[in-house]
DNA sequence: TTAAATAAAGACAAAAATATCCTTTAATAT
DNA sequence: ATATTAAAGGATATTTTTGTCTTTATTTAA
């Protein structure tokens, strides 16, 4: 026994938004990126990252296509998809629904000791990965104004 | 693959957490509760959950005695106890120092992309977690206001 | 002094998360 | 057509977290 860990979002989903971010942030027409390149992108496992993104492509986060020139994209548009969106796909919900006390259901009626205080806390979790769309968050690491890795 | 949790805090800390509470919440005089009533309280694993008592003991949030009677108190004044303290002795301060994203160190000078949004959300979160002391967490329980299992 | 109660400690087991490897499928270019 | 490139899928391996079990040490009470 003995952990020094524990952090906000598992690695799986880190990876996701790092390579989210990093595929977001291909300039324009060649905005088409495989796997080697991107796992280089974000300093991370190689075949890891690969399960990551057939998860991405297939909740339609990315498009893929096989084949020489083929790679990864964002299916959609940049400006609507959120990090949220991400982290739901990978990390799955509890992190916006959850009991932080591990309550079988987080609720008004049956508290934990620290809901209304941590009601807050996720709200303001919840509002910032709703309103943080890849297009602006891409832009700061083109501008060199935000890194993706080390 | 597929992952349906992730959540803010360890199974072994959250067990810390309703555990430190549960004792605090104990009536005046008779304030020193066995393994087996702790975890029956706050519905956990118990030899787990000895595990994390013993880890709290030697931290010295709690103190323990054996023999009959014997079992955990808190040790000092759960006035001055936070949450913060048990979340750091089970989880470490990843929560409270580590990138979002998962960079080797997290800072203003090489900051990843979401770095200035997270920055909020971890002091808001590290506020709550320094201000929120034992003994007033524990009144919500004693209250019948707040729920420790189920 | 002995028996019972209880925490401490260590070994072990199971489950989940992380990571790698190998084969298959599809697309492209020659 | 064929060879090459690259993603998809599946099996397997490693590590970490979670959980259990057994033995030992310590305290209390009869
Ligand atoms: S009940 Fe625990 S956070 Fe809502
Ligand atoms: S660098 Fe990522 S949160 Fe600060």
């Amino acid at each position: 026994m003995s952990c020094i860990k524990e952090e906000m979002f598992s690695k799986a989903c880190k990876y996701a938004i790092n390579a989210m971010i990093y595929v977001a942030s291909l300039p324009e027409g060649m905005q088409r990126a495989g796997l080697k390149e991107i796992s280089k992108a974000i300093d991370s496992p190689e075949a890891f990252t690969a399960k990551i993104l057939q998860q991405l492509v297939r909740v339609e986060l990315l498009s893929s296509a096989k084949g020489p020139h083929g790679g990864f994209a964002i299916q959609g548009d940049p400006n609507t998809i959120t990090i949220a969106q991400v982290v739901a796909a990978i990390d799955g919900d509890m992190i916006f629904t959850g009991c932080a006390l591990g309550l079988k259901k987080c609720s008004e009626d049956h508290p934990c000791p620290v809901h209304h205080k941590f009601k807050a806390i996720r709200e303001h979790l919840t509002g910032m990965l709703l309103t943080s769309n890849l297009k602006e968050i891409a832009e700061g690491v083109n501008d060199g104004k935000s890194f993706l890795k080390y």
